[in-house]
DNA sequence: CGAGGCTACTAATGCGGTTTAGCTCATGTC
DNA sequence: GACATGAGCTAAACCGCATTAGTAGCCTCG
């Protein structure tokens, strides 16, 4: 193969530098480098100092595999999203989550890998084969469900973790950060209520999760606290397509509700085209709430009054208790900020008609 | 530190299982293993195949940093992603193209490294520092700008590399995957032209990118083609706030157009918002189109025509072009299926009063 | 029948770090 | 002045795999 053929040929690129070349420029053996270099006792501070120069100066950087071959550390944390394709991208969720997750990590240098597959069997096997590979030290869990095999299973490989989203269940070695949902639902059924309404429906996400359930049993509480009459939840997968469907089977009842929370912004948008569809009035006839805010809900007319939660400041609390556990840090339970109500156009008082 | 109160002491988990254990118990030598696991010559096939039953037994799977330490791959790609934090998440196209990329990746046992840093400056940084800690065999670029620095640094660290959304300039190291903008826009505005419109305004993105460029060159080119007069090309940040921003100073000008083509669906839906806060009928006063479709586009009322690329599949391509060029393959130019046009309930024949 | 060649395997080395054991020399102690 | 001590450094082993350089045994062939 010709040089000049080679698809694939090009000038050699600059040799990484590597301790062996500090030690020859600062004359003295690699051990002590890797002490220096890892702030380790065994060096003067003269050397110490000479060492840091020089390993600037050849812009050094720790090979990756080498140091996690030798440590117990790969510097690489792992975040895996169980989604069907089709249901990926609507949501700004998960981007501003890893936003914040990565602004934590990218301090300390840490690298995130990011799998997406298709549901929790595969998300399983993602953590098996990480943990074989010794490719991550931690792994970050979202979508937290009743009745949830992955805490045991990394539980049992050992794989540091912090599931997003629900307060751990049982006795796992897996810490938690968590928003309170139940408060969160409490807040929007009072301004609900406080507008006069007495029927709403919960158009929720899927059934399997955590924080879906906590809705729903909120609602359940509360509506028997305020003495509201009829109310319920109706799942669904967070698809447009499904909170569509649901927001007609709703209208469509014989007694439809006043007002409708979305369990994402997604559905809430996907609940006002359905009502401009049909000529109802928003908040006139109907109000709407979102629960997340985004770009979304501002775009929408009128605009959404949604529950604002702080998502990549989430993302950054869970990333902070990964790096602390890995630092030896105990198995801890962390509360995020409570998420609170952003009154917009979407909800008013009631029409008296009805 | 007592193992009791240790928060992180837990169960010893499983030892990982290495070529030595395997050799073992199949009474052959580890070169032997290594052999026959990685399919190359040198042992019988008897011995081979009690060699890989083992391994399955023992459910080994090869340490990822024992392997990038000796091999010269790490089995990881890496993909930056430089935006500021605010502007992330509203569009689909990334999480849409990540899980094609992993589609193909994940099947070839790849990982992928995931960053979100702020600006391009970061995003070099971060490819430097990936190339020195030897991180990555390979990294796919997105954003491609018009005179783009990250080309020339990706080509000087010798790092294989993909662009995906601009045809490369210049005798780069650097494959690209690309979509035909112009002819895309092209589509778009013949779709108009039938309609009846001659004057389209074009709300564009950020104009550093090269695919911002191309579509506003095609703009002009088709123009002066169809004999279109009043058209012309507004910049953006993509953000729900300047499209509708710039979808409130089209409308207040002199001349207000019959339709605006937006570049992507956040700002088409904003315009739509602020259609219908000033009470103009979409498509009766003013057709719009939207530049990817999403679910967003469906949840609109009207529901927007929109210009569908096959994100996934793109991702797709640019995956497997990056694994091509990992194992040897020649600097390619591809060019992914051209975008097509469905139209929706947003674009119609102009008023004749305007 | 011995040289040469092939097959099937083993031993040894290296990748770039970390870590343990050991070594040298100056200092303090009684 | 003999001896323990500790600071400051080096040599060597090791992590788990890939790879190169053998080596032993068998076959072929002049």
């Amino acid at each position: 193969m010709t040089p000049q053929s080679d698809g694939a040929a090009r000038a050699t690129p600059a040799r990484r530098p590597t301790i062996k070349d500090i030690a020859r420029r600062a004359g003295v053996s690699e051990s002590a480098v890797s002490f220096a270099l890892n702030g380790r006792p065994g060096v003067s501070q003269g050397t110490r100092d000479r060492i840091h120069r020089v390993a600037e100066d050849l812009g050094w950087q720790p090979n990756s595999a080498a140091r996690a071959l030798s440590g117990e550390r790969s510097g690489c944390v792992g975040l895996v999203l169980a989604r069907p394709a089709h249901t990926l991208g609507v949501e700004s969720f998960f981007l501003q989550l890893v936003s914040g997750v990565q602004e934590v990590l990218a301090a300390r240098k840490v690298a995130l890998l990011f799998q997406v597959v298709e549901d929790i069997e595969a998300e399983c096997a993602v953590y098996k084969r990480w943990w074989a590979e010794k490719r991550v030290d931690g792994v970050l869990v979202v979508d937290p469900r009743s009745d949830d095999p992955r805490p045991e299973l990394l539980d049992s490989l050992g794989l540091t973790s912090v599931m997003i989203g629900a307060p751990a269940e049982g006795e796992r070695q897996v810490s938690t950060v968590w928003a309170d949902d139940s408060a969160a639902m409490a807040s929007v059924l009072a301004h609900l209520y406080e507008l006069g309404h007495r029927h709403v429906v919960h158009v929720a996400g899927l059934p399997g999760l955590a924080h879906t359930e906590r809705r729903i049993n909120s609602l359940r509480t509360q509506a028997g606290r305020l003495g509201l009459t009829a109310i319920r939840s109706v799942p669904t997968d967070y698809s447009d397509a499904e909170g569509a469907e649901a927001t007609r089977r709703v209208l469509d009842s014989d007694a439809p509700p006043t007002a409708i929370v979305y369990d994402n912004d997604v559905m809430a948008v996907a609940g006002v085209a359905v009502a401009a569809e049909r000529g109802i009035k928003v908040p006139g006839e109907l109000s709407i709430v979102a629960w997340d805010d985004s770009a979304l809900c501002r775009v929408t007319h009128p605009r959404l009054t949604a529950l604002v939660r702080d998502t990549s400041g989430f993302g950054r609390l869970a990333a902070e208790e990964l790096l602390a556990r890995l630092d030896g840090g105990p198995v801890r339970s962390l509360q995020a900020e409570l998420p609170h109500l952003e009154p917009r156009e979407s909800t008013g008082p009631p029409s008296s008609g009805r």
